[in-house]
DNA sequence: AACCTATTGTCCGGTAGCGAACATATGGGG
DNA sequence: CCCCATATGTTCGCTACCGGACAATAGGTT
C-alpha cells in the first residue's frame, strides 16, 4: 500500500478475490469526489459505477415541491449505481455527494461485462444491494415512527460509521435536506443532543463525543440496518484467497 | 388455458420466453395465499420464492414496540422472495398476504439453480427488484411528506392496480397497520374520500367510484412508482417469443 | 480591523396525527 | 330473526413538527 489512495479502501473491492481484482484494477480509475457533486441524476443515463473511497454519497428523492428526503446513504461499504447492473439503467432518484472525499469508478460496460460473468463481483453487488434495500426500508419505517431527535442519532451513527474519526463536516441545513425535516427542528434536536453531551457542534462541524449514549438514545432502525449490512457483507468466499 | 389457474396470471412468468418457461413449470406448484398467511417471517428461512396471481402480499416491518409500517407491496406483477436470488436468504421484513387469492411456489434450489443460469428469469427478477426498491423509496419519502389522505390514494390505487376489478377487501384496521397509523386516522381520511365521492365503503369492502379523481388527489408519488414500474416491466426481450 | 455571509438560535400561531375512552351500527352465525 | 363480535364513528386534550419572520453570532475575506 504504497500510496494514500487504494482502492481497497472499498470494502467491495478489498473483498473481491485476487483474480477477479486484478481484471478490474486496470478499468479503476481514481476521482475526487466534492461535496454537493451530483454522482447522477434522476432518468439521467449513468455512464459510470462508483465505489467511495473516504467520500459518503446520499441517496435522495426531491419532490415537485423542492422538498427532498434521503432514502439511503453509501460509503466505503458499497457502491452507489446499482441500476446498471439491476438493468433499469436509471432511477428516479439523486445521488450527492454529502460528505467530499474519494472514490473509484468504473465504466458501466467494464461494470456490466464483469457482472455477467456471474462471478464474484455479481454475488457481492447483489448482497450489498440486499443491504441497501434494507437500509431504505428502515427509513421508511423510521420517518413513520420515530421522533426527529431519534432520527437524527440514527443518521449521524449511519453517517460515521462511513468515515474514519468521529467528526462529521455538515450543517444542520444539510442534515435538514436528508432527514426532509426543517432546519430549525434540526437546530432544536441537536441543541438537545448538545445540551446532554452526546454530541458538540459549531458551524458545519459535529463532533460525536458519546458514542455509547448515542447507540442507547438512537431508535432500532439503526441497529437493524448495522446488522443487516454486517450480516451480509463483506462478503468472504469460503476457501477463496483475497489479496 | 384451459385451467382458471394459470401461471402466466403472474406478469413475470408471462415474460418469460418459452424455453425458459417449459423449463419452470414442471416445478411450479399452485397455492392458495390465504388472508393474514406469513410468507415469510423476519430473519427466517425461506424455503420457496412465490409469485402471486390473484393475490397481494404486503411486506411490512413490525416493531418491537408492535406498530408497524409497509415497506413495499406486490401483486401478479411481481414475486416474493427477492432475498432468495440477492443471496442473503432472509430479511429483517415481514411478508403477509394482504388480500387473498392465489399464487404459484418453486423451491429455493430450483430458483437460485435458474438465476444462476443468467438468462431470462435472471434479467426479469432483477429488473422487478429494482421497480421494488423505487416503490420502497417513496414510501418513505410519503411517509415523510405526505398527508394521511393522499397516502390513503395511494394505497388504494397501488393495492387495486394488482387486482382484478375496483373493489378490495380490506378494513380500515388493516389499512392502518399497513400505512402504519391509528385506526381513527383512516377512518378520517377514508370518510373525507367517501364524502368526496371517490369511494364507497362499507364493513370491510372498499370501491374505488371514481378513479380520475382518485388520481387527480393521490400525491406524485402514485404516478413515480407505477412510471417505473411500467418502465422496468414486463422485460419483453427484443426477438424472443413468449409463449 | 471591519465586514459580510453562512450558520445557528428563538419566537409566534397553526395543524396533523397521537392516545385514550367511548358510542354506534351492521351483517353473518346461531 | 335476533345477537353480538366486528367494524366504523366521534370526542378531547396533547405534542411534534410546520411555516414564517427575525435575531444573533462566528469565521473567513478584504
Amino acid at each position: 500500500m504504497s500510496s494514500p489512495h487504494n482502492p481497497k479502501q472499498n470494502h467491495l473491492l478489498a473483498a473481491l478475490p485476487a483474480e477477479d481484482y486484478a481484471r478490474l484494477l486496470p478499468d479503476l480509475e481514481l476521482l475526487p469526489m466534492p461535496l454537493g457533486w451530483a454522482v447522477y441524476e434522476p432518468g439521467g443515463q449513468m455512464g459510470f459505477m462508483y465505489f467511495p473511497t473516504t467520500s459518503i454519497v446520499s441517496l435522495l428523492y426531491v419532490m415537485e415541491s423542492g422538498a427532498s428526503a434521503e432514502i439511503a446513504i453509501t460509503g466505503n461499504e458499497g457502491l452507489v449505481g446499482i441500476s446498471l447492473f439491476m438493468g433499469g439503467e436509471s432511477t428516479p432518484s439523486r445521488a450527492v455527494v454529502q460528505s467530499s472525499g474519494n472514490g473509484y469508478r468504473l465504466k458501466a460496460g467494464v461494470l456490466k461485462r464483469e457482472f455477467a460473468l456471474g462471478g464474484y463481483l455479481q454475488h457481492l453487488a447483489l448482497r450489498y444491494t440486499q443491504a441497501l434495500i434494507t437500509q431504505m426500508a428502515q427509513t421508511a419505517v423510521c420517518n413513520r415512527h420515530h421522533a426527529l431527535d431519534q432520527q437524527l442519532c440514527r443518521w449521524l451513527l449511519l453517517s460515521l460509521d462511513r468515515l474514519e474519526g468521529n467528526e462529521l463536516v455538515m450543517t444542520q441545513e444539510l442534515i435538514a435536506n436528508m432527514l426532509g425535516v426543517r432546519r430549525e427542528g434540526v437546530t432544536e434536536a441537536a441543541g438537545k443532543l448538545q445540551a446532554d453531551g452526546l454530541i458538540q457542534y459549531s458551524r458545519g462541524h459535529i463532533k460525536v463525543l458519546d458514542r455509547a449514549r448515542m447507540e442507547k438514545r438512537v431508535c432500532e432502525c439503526y441497529a437493524v440496518v448495522k446488522k443487516e449490512f454486517d450480516r451480509l457483507l463483506p462478503y468472504k468466499i469460503p476457501g477463496v484467497p483475497t489479496t
